[in-house]
DNA sequence: ATAGGGTTAG
């Protein structure tokens, strides 16, 4: 009837719309001194009188005038996030008699979850009626917002439960909260009724699907939804970018993003950081350049987000001196900037720059380091052979920072331990682990196994990553090239079928290159490239000048029952020299080249590259799964064991100088 | 009255 009147209807709506048995209030011993308690039950509320309608016993308090004084209030209040205020005006509203005022209580849980107190709004929430949906959408956004993000989901629930329909706020929160846990189950049922309550293609609601999809590793339905969204915008676009970019599909994310320009759409500050970042994670140097042209053309390459991508970028790519001139530009280095460029050096072997960084970052005193921070130092000292510095990075994580390792940081330690050959204390490390070891811990002591010949630990291993990850096949084919090492070919071969009986294979090894812009992957023994025929004859140019140079091809890698002569050629074909050859012979004299494998290179080949980077004096950078190598001078960045032995050896003995 | 996307590691 007064529907037409929204505003006053709203104000004067009745309050007792939620059944009481639905949401029993707490007990009156329960009551806290905020609490929004109803009056005593001796005497009931007049639930169905309008709340500022005349009232023989409560007139002068609820006049209307005096409502909209605490409405403004409380949206100052609000607005400027005033907690004390609130507080204070909270406690004359329970005085005043205006305590059961959907509205004046429902902007007081809005600003108490806007004060990151959510307990509190939560309490308040608990004690008025809950007809109204802004009020659940305020709760569920801090939630979401706050964590922990069940209680959003479960209030979702709750709400449904009351015989609310959600709305288009409701679900980008909710949605939220299950892209935080990766709940995929919950945001399906969301999504069932996102499409029953015909908000599918909201962008709000559509972008909020797409990333809990994305987030739950479902690019493929994020895809699906994307393309039944008729009216995109920018952020809709922006989201779907990002599902691929964080799933690893950056080439995807680069296409989309062409798409996305093609259609007449302005790339944001967040489409280029994002592509930016897949460019990187591709190792796509030209791509990556062109963005960061296309950056510079919008204006947006000075903006320290689009540095900082660039930096990680250039030094993913194996520019890490443009990185480096590119931090130094920045306006101001944030945790991020300082993480980029150290786990860039890091990552490239370069462990003297990274610990240099790190020293001038606590020099500066402006950031503290963080979690990401260690994970970069102790790959650094991983990759540059350094244990007993890793060690004490690990160690001074509490001490001095108060940041309790994770997972991660010990999988780096065990990683740097164990390639020293120090596999004892590896393993001390992971019976020490305040959480349980994952499949990463247990990785590394297997990989760690294997470089040492280690049969005992390698077995205990690759027991428990069996039970972590049952459909990993390359934990199968690193045990069974453990026995083989050994000698043990019976074991080796019980491996292998272990693994074939459970209908598992290795994935396929795959490297590519980038050139003039168009990328050339091969696989192993590929034939399919259109220059395949001088690319063999590439390789074998090149193999009579190593053996020549004293090179002996180690086919240990590869398989006891495959003959000697067939080991050998599958060696000489692997990928990586495949895509090095038609590197070589399709880019000028000295022209660097960046080979990115999907894999890691086997010893073999690391030795090979050595040879033809001194053979063709030419600079040849693998990017593998865990790493770069750079090839120079028949030397790589990756020290050798000797290397890493030699480097270690003085402190081990350090009185014996004296 | 309330809303969505982006950078570092693994």
């Amino acid at each position: 009837m007064h529907r037409s009147l929204n505003r006053t209807a709203r104000r004067l709506e009745p309050l007792a719309a939620v059944p009481r048995s639905r949401h029993p209030l707490p007990d009156s011993s329960d009551r806290t001194q905020l609490s929004w308690s109803s009056p005593p039950a001796a005497t009931p509320p007049r639930r169905q009188q309008p709340l500022d309608a005349p009232n023989s016993s409560v007139l002068p308090r609820s006049t209307p005038r005096h409502y909209d004084d605490y409405l403004n209030l409380l949206r100052s209040f609000v607005s400027r996030k005033a907690l004390e205020p609130g507080k204070q005006l909270h406690a004359r509203l329970l005085l005043s008699g205006l305590g059961y005022n959907t509205i004046l209580a429902t902007k007081l849980v809005d600003l108490y979850c806007l004060c990151d107190h959510v307990t509190l709004a939560h309490k308040l929430f608990d004690r008025i009626p809950k007809s109204n949906l802004f009020l659940w959408n305020v709760l569920i956004r801090a939630y979401a917002w706050n964590g922990p993000h069940e209680v959003a989901i479960s209030l979702y629930y709750q709400m449904l439960d009351c015989g609310l329909a959600p709305d288009n706020f409701t679900f980008p929160f909710v949605l939220k909260a299950c892209s935080a846990l990766s709940a995929l189950e919950a945001g399906r049922g969301i999504h069932e009724l996102v499409v029953s309550t015909g908000w599918e293609t909201d962008v709000f609601v559509g972008a909020a699907l797409i990333d809990m999809y994305a987030k739950c590793g479902c690019v493929d339905r994020a895809r699906e939804l994307f393309d039944r969204i008729p009216n995109r915008d920018v952020v809709l676009w922006n989201s779907m970018i990002a599902a691929y970019a964080r799933n690893g599909h950056p080439s995807e994310a680069l296409l989309l993003c062409r798409d996305m320009v093609a259609r007449g759409f302005t790339p944001t500050l967040a489409t280029l950081v994002t592509v930016i970042s897949a460019s990187a994670d591709a190792a796509a140097l030209p791509r990556g350049r062109e963005i960061h042209g296309l950056s510079w053309r919008r204006g947006f390459d000075s903006q320290d987000k689009v540095k900082t991508a660039l930096v990680d970028m250039y030094a993913k790519s194996g520019w890490v001196k443009v990185a480096r001139v590119l931090f130094e530009q920045l306006a101001e280095k944030r945790i991020v900037s300082w993480n980029s460029m150290i786990c860039g050096y890091g990552m490239h072997g370069h462990a003297a720059e990274a610990l240099a960084l790190f020293d001038r970052m606590r020099e500066e005193d402006q950031v503290l380091p963080d979690h990401i921070t260690f994970v970069g130092l102790l790959s650094a000292c991983n990759h540059g052979g350094l244990v007993d510095e890793g060690r004490s990075f690990f160690d001074s994580m509490l001490s001095d920072y108060r940041i309790p390792p994770a997972v991660q940081h010990y999988t780096c330690m065990i990683d740097l331990l164990g390639h020293s050959g120090r596999l004892a204390e590896a393993y001390k490390l992971i019976q020490d682990m305040t959480m349980a070891a994952d499949s990463g811990v247990w990785g590394a002591l297997l990989n760690a196994c294997k470089i040492h010949r280690n049969v005992e630990l390698g077995e205990l291993a690759l027991q428990k990553l069996i039970e972590l990850e049952p459909d990993d096949a390359g934990n199968y084919v690193l045990l069974s090239n453990i026995y083989a090492q050994a000698g043990k070919w019976q074991e080796a071969a019980e491996v292998r079928k272990l693994m074939t009986d459970r209908g598992l294979k290795k994935s396929i090894a795959c490297s590519w290159i980038e050139v003039k812009n168009q990328v050339h992957a091969f696989l192993v023994g590929d034939l399919s490239h259109p220059s395949s025929g001088e690319i063999y004859a590439e390789l074998e140019r090149l193999e009579g000048l190593m053996a020549e140079a004293g090179y002996e091809p180690d086919t240990m890698p590869v398989f006891h029952d495959v003959g000697d002569d067939e080991k050998r050629n599958m060696v000489r074909s692997h990928s990586e020299r495949l895509a090095i050859a038609f590197g070589l012979i399709s880019t000028p004299p000295g022209t660097t080249l960046l080979v990115t494998k999907n894999l890691r290179v086997c010893e073999d080949c690391h030795t090979a590259i050595k040879f033809i980077s001194a053979i063709v004096g030419r600079e040849i950078i693998i990017r593998d799964v865990n790493r770069y190598h750079h090839f120079k001078d028949g030397e790589c960045s990756r020290l050798s064991l000797r290397q890493r032995q030699a480097q270690r050896a003085p402190a081990l003995q350090p009185a014996a100088a004296g």
